[in-house]
DNA sequence: CGCGTGATTGAGGGGATTCAAATGTTGTGG
DNA sequence: CCACAACATTTGAATCCCCTCAATCACGCG
């Protein structure tokens, strides 16, 4: 049971100060006061719960979107009805920069949990990142860095079997937690089997044969969402040959 | 036989300002004052002959390239060999965007004919973006159409079917040819069906029957490289379901 | 408690791959 | 300029991986 309607509006005003999601997120590299300045721009946070659409392909294109808490998915349908889904999004990180393109959102960002977002109006920004060369900087980098992640989506669609895109995705998964100080090898996963399949090109049979299979070798516990990650190496070791040979360093 | 070396290096001197990639590339939307500053930074062009790479992935990242004349592939390889192409590049399309991230190219750029690049320094670049708004939120808008392009791509490798895959690509060949003032219902190939293939997610062999069925179908004419759209609306209708719900229109 | 949604599992089918051979093309050196 | 080698493409046949269709099961929620 959540219990937002108790807490007053300012105290959802956020500061990236004092975020424990500095190091991970927009304001990597600023120094105190340019940190202030940050601040200023971004507006109170927004809350959303589980299902509900953050914003839709289509729509004016305003703001980006950092994940404060919970989880996210972000997706692009065809004019038939299929549907992609491009990334799953957990604290810390940006979504909405497709929308930067024709100044409107270019996929549906929905919460896959209870969440929380910052919002950041995205021409204040623009304001901003000429004013202060790091965060400029900064943001071409984390660009960049969507492209980087996209291209290896690319490389797991177009090349990898149904077991090592499933093991990629729960190897990545593992290591974004670990990243966040969460348990790495013992989660629960935000999204459902038909979701984990759009993602990876596959059906939701298929990855629901492949979690069973990788579980009947040891290799992971499977209690529907409960995931456990037994024998993480052995997943490594199928990823290990298709993985990027020239994987980018995190920064 | 090409003849580079008569022609002294000085007249590989390039200007944004006559080059009819205006329009294109990177410096639309600015000014003359402006576009001037931006001919200062662009490096003397660079030549390149076919199959000769630009880049590669791991090198140290200090430039972007802008595409004048011919044609690349860009890609990255797993460890255990296989490759995945990323993209194919014609005039007026950058290329090295993701090395921006970690500073490192991330993926290889290779000539796929003889071609000609502009050279743009990054650090150069951020630094004029910095003084110049609409330089500064171009670029931004440069980076985000990659990564609807990415998005697509991944829709394409996702859920597309063989014929769906190489409709897609040949009505996307075109209409990228057509905006050049090139004929787009009648051109050459320049990648080999290997690699038409490593983009598409398919084997070279499905890539040449699906040809061929195209071509018992009376939808286009294959010599070899040379393709003909003789009905391009039946390629357009076979791609019409599963594109984009909402196309990011151009500018 | 019963319903609906999501997940699992099985059987069968199909689209793309793999293996293989033949043909055509391009590039190189004599 | 031709001959030859190396490479690219086409096409066929057989296989396999994943998908489709379907039934069952488990859980959560009113």
């Amino acid at each position: 049971m959540t219990d937002s309607t108790v807490v007053p509006l300012q105290a959802l005003k956020v500061s990236c100060s004092n975020c424990t999601l500095r190091e991970l997120c927009l304001p990597l590299g600023l120094n105190r006061e340019e940190m202030t300045r940050l601040d200023a721009v971004i507006r109170q946070s927004r809350r959303l719960k589980r299902g509900e659409a953050l914003f839709r392909s289509g729509e004016g294109f305003k703001s980006l979107y950092a994940v404060r808490t919970g989880f996210f998915k972000t997706c692009i349908s065809s004019q038939d009805g299929r549907e992609q889904v491009t990334g799953f999004h957990m604290s810390g990180e940006l979504m909405g920069l497709d929308g930067i393109s024709a100044n409107v959102h270019g996929c549906n960002a929905v919460a896959l949990e209870d969440s929380e977002v910052c919002e950041l109006p995205f021409s204040r920004m623009q304001n901003l990142a000429l004013e202060i060369p790091s965060l400029q900087h900064h943001f071409y980098r984390l660009m960049s860095r969507e492209i980087v992640r996209d291209h290896n989506v690319m490389m797991l669609l177009g090349n990898m079997k149904a077991e090592e895109r499933l093991a990629a995705f729960l190897i990545n998964l593992s290591q974004r937690l670990t990243v966040r100080g969460f348990a790495s090898n013992d989660f629960i996963l935000r999204m459902s089997r038909e979701e984990i399949g759009s993602f990876l090109g596959l059906k939701l049979e298929t990855v629901s044969r492949t979690l069973s299979k990788f579980q009947q070798q040891g290799w992971i516990a499977v209690d529907h969402k409960h995931i456990q990650l037994v024998q993480p190496e052995q997943l490594k070791q199928l990823v290990a040959g298709c993985a990027n040979a020239h994987p980018t360093p995190n920064h």
